[in-house]
DNA sequence: TCAAAAGTGTTAAGTTTACACCCATGA
DNA sequence: TCATGGGTGTAAACTTAACACTTTTGA
């Protein structure tokens, strides 16, 4: 018997907080619990780890088969362990977040999953410590956001200046001068400008830009910082 | 037969990234791991979960019986789940670092447990995936150490500006401006002279302070920022 | 008396904030 | 023609960065 197996051993699940942006706020994917106990309440897309599975990649997995996409932007909020956290069994869950652009998620894969997109500052209850997962999640995103590019994942990949404004706004939970954003964003030269121009918005028009994330990389000089 | 037993359980590690200041470096106390496979290699201070105990809660078990401490500083830098991250089992490893006064961990315990401080700069090669969570932890400590407090964890009660300068170099990893530093640390009210003088590191002697945690914590305006 | 660390201000450059009006268009 | 969202510049306040010499003491 080797040193290991005197150890005891434990269900690993990730649970996916996964963000969207959509009418000026902030939302997060949720569902409805299939199993029990709490079967029916609101929680987070999750799942369990498989035994020849990266525990990354099973948040990956998660992902994929709630949303049905892949190369999504996604980044370990960190393991909750507590021993009643699961009031089923003993489950240490690894949380994880994604950042998708709402359009790209059919509403037919939403509603087959019993699944709905909750604004962030409406949320319903959630079961377990998903509501301290969310927390976590946004908060690590509020930081993040300063200073990575990270926001374009929420975004289709033209949008418009005031749906980027309008994002950081949800995001940071505050209002930005416009001006001021304005200006900021013109400084960096990997959010690139393009010929297109949305009519949706607005009458007059708006152009329409796009993160260039090969300039972002290559300008050694290029920083994003909000 | 429940929803969970289908899924298969996995052994919970958590590994320790323990950060000390001594004599001008940053270091990180490692020990020569005690079985196979790997034995008598260096790797972070680890240990398995139990059965009924928090993962937090192994973390701080962990630490107090490595260094004897209790009531350290300690935040989770996320885990490690990698299926082939040990070669010895599957085991999803939860890294927490810690931050304390090395002049707290008697070297009787640390020769004791093989273990010594690692210039961080300067580490021997670790086993599996330790190196990372040694850089995880490092770009942790660096974002947290810009907005909160928590330099004041790897010091004495008392120290001179001296140190808590070259602290912030060592962590940081450059220099910074001595009148400028001095300025900042001026500015902030919960970091208080004392009456006592440091004779030790200089003929002429440097005031003591000490970081007032209560008045930080009172002063709503008071924020800390490098 | 000298070596070693402690301590101390000013200025220029850069960054951030506050702020209000005209433009283009479709209904 | 008017309602709606798009687009634009300047000045003051604040923050950061650069920089060099004097003090104290024990050996």
């Amino acid at each position: 018997m080797d040193y290991y197996s005197q150890h005891s051993k434990f269900y690993v699940a990730v649970d996916c907080i996964i963000f969207g942006f959509q009418r000026g706020a902030l939302k997060v994917l949720l569902q409805r619990r299939g199993f029990e106990p709490h079967a029916g309440e609101w929680s987070l897309m999750g799942g369990f780890v498989r035994r020849n599975e990266d525990v990354d990649d099973a948040a990956v997995r998660v992902l994929e088969n709630l949303t049905g996409l892949r190369n999504i932007y996604m980044k370990q909020v960190g393991a909750f362990g507590s021993v009643t956290r699961d009031s089923g069994a003993r489950v240490v869950s690894v949380a994880y977040f994604a950042l998708l652009d709402i359009d790209q998620v059919s509403e037919e894969i939403t509603s087959e999953q019993n699944s709905f997109w909750a604004d962030i500052n409406d949320m319903p209850q959630l079961v377990f410590d998903h509501q301290r997962m969310v927390k976590s999640a946004h908060e690590r995103l509020i930081t993040l956001v300063h200073s990575r590019p990270v926001g374009f994942n929420l975004l289709p990949e033209l949008f418009t200046l005031t749906q980027l404004q309008q994002l950081y706004e949800a995001i940071l939970g505050h209002a930005i001068d416009k001006r001021n954003f304005r200006k900021r964003i013109a400084d960096m030269a990997f959010i690139e400008k393009t010929d297109e121009i949305d009519k949706v918005m607005s009458r007059r028009g708006a152009a329409l830009y796009r993160f260039n994330r090969q300039t972002f990389n290559e300008d050694d000089g290029q920083r994003f910082r909000l």
